[in-house]
DNA sequence: GGAATAGTGTCTTTCAGACAATATCAC
DNA sequence: GTGATATTGTCTGAAAGACACTATTCC
């Protein structure tokens, strides 16, 4: 076996974690508050140093289960974007690699050994400049990926329970988008992609109101036509 | 300052490059013959080890000058994403952030110290099952990416020249698609979405067919109604 | 004129957005 | 019944896709 053709510089890996979920109708992210330097007292996203011989995806896992006691078949997990510019951890050179997470109602976090506490943050109330590190810039990069994707795939059914209703997934984009949509031709959109909403045939057993169809997430992944964001 | 809070497994992490060129009509992509072990004699995508001090983007524009010839504002880059599974480098532990680079014709590139030769090669003509480490399974994300960001973006302007004919452009969607797009219909569209392209004033000078008009790529970057891909 | 390519007009269908009307529950 | 929410229907305008037609060049 032969030796690199450059001597090359060792680096730290680590992930960070986007983790978003919908908790009684606000759009919620993880945020941990750092109880060592740097950064001490500082909100930052969940995320640690990858293991000798551990996969990214499941170093990804690991650090869900660690830091926000979400297992893996609660949330789907994607890859976000890789940072790593000099001097964006002071300690030493570090590239993390960031994922984004989503889930229906996610637990409470549990502290870890580096977070002296870990909390669900509304993400409009976050300001981003006032994370650690250069998480400000992955949150908003993870926002505005998260918001793309609800447009022309399923991800919004990440954010439901396995059954819901067409209004359970409007609020998601609602929510999401920051909008009101037209009740009546969000029903007729969604319902009219084929394979992408799946009847139960059970209906919403509650309080006023004409009980609603209960679905499933269908098999298809992208959505033929996409649901628009209004304004363009 | 205080220590990482674990003990961090060093990596050394590269950047591999996706370069995409149309080079008399054919869509290519820049392929690298190793000369070195392993994988001495296979194509792999261009690439290297991201140097101490350097920002990530930097050294996917260091490399694209040494191995592909091509210098920064020939290319529009983009990060693709990062590729981490243990043993997809035998010598060490290695991530590799996976860039695409885009540009009109770019020029034949020159050897590197690693290189034995560096080649563009249509895209359709590589089998990504033949590539070295796990490059196949890159060059298929950016096939997919370039692919997809047709659709919704100005990326195909990054295919032409500076100055281009409605049917040049439409050329770079029917090369990387692998479809006929009609001409008129083609036309009617791109023209029609508010600033993405850009009267020169000039005509084409060319024998055989009326003159076309000359367009440079406007301040759009996102297509809103998007050039939708046929068949769904 | 004929061949070739550029560009416009017209028609049909699909779909988004506005919103009226109906359905089915709790009370 | 009223109030609330779900679901369907109807209309209008935008735009995609098919394709006839006109425009301007070279030969």
């Amino acid at each position: 076996m032969s030796r690199p053709p450059t001597s090359p510089t060792a680096f730290g890996v680590t992930t960070d974690l986007v983790v978003f979920t919908m908790h009684e109708g606000i759009w919620e992210v993880l945020l941990v508050r750092r109880s060592e330097d740097p950064y001490r007292g500082r909100l930052a996203l969940p995320g640690g140093f990858v293991e000798a011989g551990e996969d990214l995806e499941d170093a990804a896992y690991r650090e869900l289960r660690e830091e926000a006691g979400v297992e893996p078949h609660h949330v789907v997990l994607e890859q976000l974007r890789t940072y790593g510019t000099p001097g964006r951890d002071e300690r030493m050179r570090v590239v993390t690699v960031a994922w984004l997470a989503f889930g229906a109602d996610l637990p409470m976090p549990v502290a870890g050994v580096d977070v002296a506490s870990a909390e669900w943050v509304p993400v409009d109330s976050v300001d981003p400049s006032t994370l650690a590190f250069d998480h400000g810039e992955i949150l908003r990069d993870g926002v505005e990926r998260c918001r793309a994707k609800l447009e022309y795939t399923n991800l919004a059914t990440s954010f439901c329970d396995p059954e819901f209703t067409v209004a359970e997934l409007r609020q998601v984009y609602e929510r999401v988008w920051g909008v009101r949509l037209d009740p009546r031709n969000f029903h007729r959109k969604v319902t009219g992609v084929p394979g992408f909403l799946v009847e139960s045939g059970q209906r919403t057993t509650r309080g006023g109101g004409r009980p609603a169809m209960i679905y499933r997430a269908g098999d298809q992944l992208r959505l033929h036509p996409p649901v628009m964001r209004p304004g363009s």
